[in-house]
DNA sequence: CGGTTCATTGACCAACCTCAAAGTACGTGG
DNA sequence: CCACGTACTTTGAGGTTGGTCAATGAACCG
């Protein structure tokens, strides 16, 4: 599925750097693994074109996604970062085109260039704030609310338009970034729909 | 109460560098407010002694835990570095110092001294990389497993001894940062115990 | 048209939470 | 040394939420 996101963010690290210090861009179909759960992280990654999820899935079957990227995003630094496994596998989510730079190449652009490292720091601060806050929203919270939250997150990754937006997940992707089952998504958001807190018209979900 | 957990880290920033920047220490008593969620950050805080817990609280009063920090460890940073408000209030958890630094000198450190910011670096990647562990913990297991994965956690931070460790901490500590309920934890300790998972004697606990 | 994916609904169930009560350890002050 | 207060631990009974399972409906696409 192509989630339509617009790209707001210019690119993490400025594509012809990564190409000078011998990044290739390689080219995935929807579906392809980029990276595994457990896998040692050797690449630093960042989206050309495209869209990437990263998720964990537990013995049972449980799911849950960790985070999307887009046409200019990194992903995978902090463990590359740590010299750690990954927490977490990656996939495309459409057909994509991902850079990826040598382990050793990163950390030599990020010693040259004090700008791109504090790029990365700002970066990784962003990482580590929003994960406090799903964290929060997942521990106190009720489904309701962690909709609430996760539809927000999503106005703000859009640039927070006026007016409606709608939703570019399935009411099983949205179960899978909230730790709900499809079920509980679909009863919630009937019922919020009813009190008028979201939109939905034609199965599609605006809010 | 004193959380003996044993210094590993050196200072996160050396502390006579931060005080040549105009940086003060702080005591605080145990139950101190340190800042409040969704307080705006003004400063950089580094534990000097005792110990930080910084948590959420929701309206129906359930609480989690973020983190704990130990003399050495700053806290607080993401917000600082992207100009947020705290996603989470910080208190004492016993009498303690604090190293306080206004946000300027702070953001003049980084700019002055690479080898701080690439610290600051790993530091962040490192929040983010035990966040999505967390994460992953808390969304797709059982309260043993999300148990089980938080005593890891502990051995790791206590440095991996060989032989049994004591938790430092209550039932109702353990509840707030796993986000089960201390009725929850007992019966779940209990069990493990039974199954010679962990060991309980004289109510502590070790593992 | 047939196949696939997604959305929806209802009945049922179990895990975890809630509430209430009581037991145990520990420190303090008389 | 004892009495008391406080904090922590434990246990049981019962309730609710969200998960599970099964079936059906709707949209889409080649």
């Amino acid at each position: 599925m192509a989630h339509e996101m617009p790209r707001i963010y210019p690119d993490q690290i400025n594509r012809d750097l990564l190409y000078a210090w011998g990044a290739v861009g390689n080219k995935y179909e929807k579906g392809d693994v980029i990276f595994t759960e457990g896998e040692a992280a050797k690449y630093y990654f960042q989206v050309e074109k495209g869209s990437v999820r990263m998720y964990n899935m537990s013995h049972e079957g449980k799911e849950y996604t960790q985070g999307m990227f887009y046409a200019g995003q990194s992903f995978g630094e902090p463990p590359l970062l740590l010299g750690e496994t990954y927490p977490a596998a990656a996939v495309a989510c459409e057909a994509s085109v991902v850079i990826r730079l040598a382990k050793n190449s990163f950390q030599n652009i990020l010693e040259e260039y004090p700008a791109v490292q504090r790029t990365i720091l700002d970066t990784m601060a962003r990482r580590a704030y929003q994960k406090a806050i799903t964290a929060r929203d997942m521990m106190i919270s009720n489904p309701e609310t962690r909709l609430q939250n996760f539809l927000r997150q999503c106005r703000l990754q859009a640039g927070n338009p006026p007016g409606l937006l709608q939703i570019p997940f399935t009411r099983q992707e949205l179960a899978h970034f909230t730790g709900l089952r499809v079920e509980t998504v679909i009863r919630t958001l009937s019922k919020m729909a009813e009190e008028g807190k979201v939109v939905i018209r034609e199965r599609k979900l605006y809010c």
